[in-house]
DNA sequence: GAATATTCCTAGGACCCCTAGGTTTTTCCT
DNA sequence: AGGAAAAACCTAGGGGTCCTAGGAATATTC
């Protein structure tokens, strides 16, 4: 007669969320679907979880965390063109894997900013591309663009690539090599300019 | 006693919806709002729309219409960096000025085949980067792979920077003019392949 | 072991999507 | 012009969702 209790908590409520996430889309996670998943109404979410809205953030969070630490270990002890492949190759995998969880990420924010300050993701991840950055000897503002640079080439591919944006006729993993050339050679021959415009 | 008709189409429904995204955002726009707008009943819209997936398929397929149009009078007459920085800088200004129906252009789409082979927009936008790309005389496949590029890195700055992606510290403003730069150089130089890799 | 806090529940209101079928207005045909 | 046919819009309602309020069961603490 003794009914087990589900354990539940934010973080366990946040799990299931992602992994619904990934196998049905982000759009189709629910209060309902995630608490039935986890064997409970969907009222007894509310003790964890503060809403729907709420959920979507934290499981962006979460994303964002997983994949800063899928990047540090990929360029751990790498540098240059090495460090910037396995850098971009880190965050497709990603997206690839948890595609739910990646499209989390991409929803413009509205984020307990208590729960922020303590995710250390995104903060860390910016660190990342800067260290991954620094073989190319570029001075600020430099960096700051060539770090936004990078992020909206590599976003903007895996998101185009998740939303079958790119046609059949030449396979995207052809076209993402030669990207990642290109961006190298790129970061290499920056167009530095002197700070007056000749206009 | 006459009680006047709406008038509504397939076509109005969707500008409603569209006009909608725009200033609540596109997770907020529902049948019942889009209702409520027209001065109609939600029971009423599905005699012109499927349901509600089907409308968001029409508001992205309008606004891929729409960016295309504003592209290809930015671009008219214009050529090399000219052309590169009025282009994307069409790209960059429809999304600010249409951010609902930006994001719709976003999702994984699932739209009825028959509306998309009658828009004329995604076709028309892949000629107009080529076309736009033609005075880089890159060969095929370096040409797709260019036009990807492009594609993504537009994508992908506009998309962060509507999500609050860029921290404050510099303006995004200065850092797009300095990515169109890179691009362009970038362009000029595309680092051609011998086809046999060295490994 | 009793008091307290926590977990999870039931109940229910408000909103949303969508279908079925009826009523009113417009269009079309002769 | 008058009637038939088509289209536009409605009411009614089922089922799902989010979320709140308050109650019952289980852990935790002293």
């Amino acid at each position: 007669m003794h009914m087990v209790r589900a354990g539940l908590t934010a973080d366990r409520v946040t799990l299931a969320g992602a992994e619904l996430a990934d196998e049905v889309g982000l759009e189709h996670v629910t209060m309902s679907a995630v608490a039935r998943r986890l064997g409970v109404k969907d009222a007894s979410l509310y003790a964890h979880v503060r809403s729907l809205e709420d959920l979507r953030g934290r499981i962006a969070l979460l994303a964002a965390d997983e994949k800063t630490i899928r990047i540090a270990e990929a360029t751990a002890g790498r540098a240059g063109k090495d460090a910037l492949v396995a850098y971009a190759n880190a965050w497709r995998q990603y997206a690839h894997d948890h595609p739910g969880r990646y499209t989390a990420t991409q929803i413009p924010i509205q984020i307990d900013p208590e729960l922020v300050a303590r995710a250390a993701g995104p903060r860390r991840a910016v660190e990342l591309t800067y260290s991954m950055l620094r073989a190319y000897a570029l001075q600020e503002p430099d960096l700051t663009d060539a770090v936004r640079l990078m992020r909206s080439t590599l976003h903007g591919f895996t998101s185009l690539e998740a939303a079958g944006g790119f046609a059949h006729a030449r396979p995207a993993e052809d076209t993402w090599v030669r990207c990642l050339d290109a961006l190298h050679t790129l970061l290499e021959h920056w167009p530095t300019h002197d700070e007056g415009d000749s206009t």
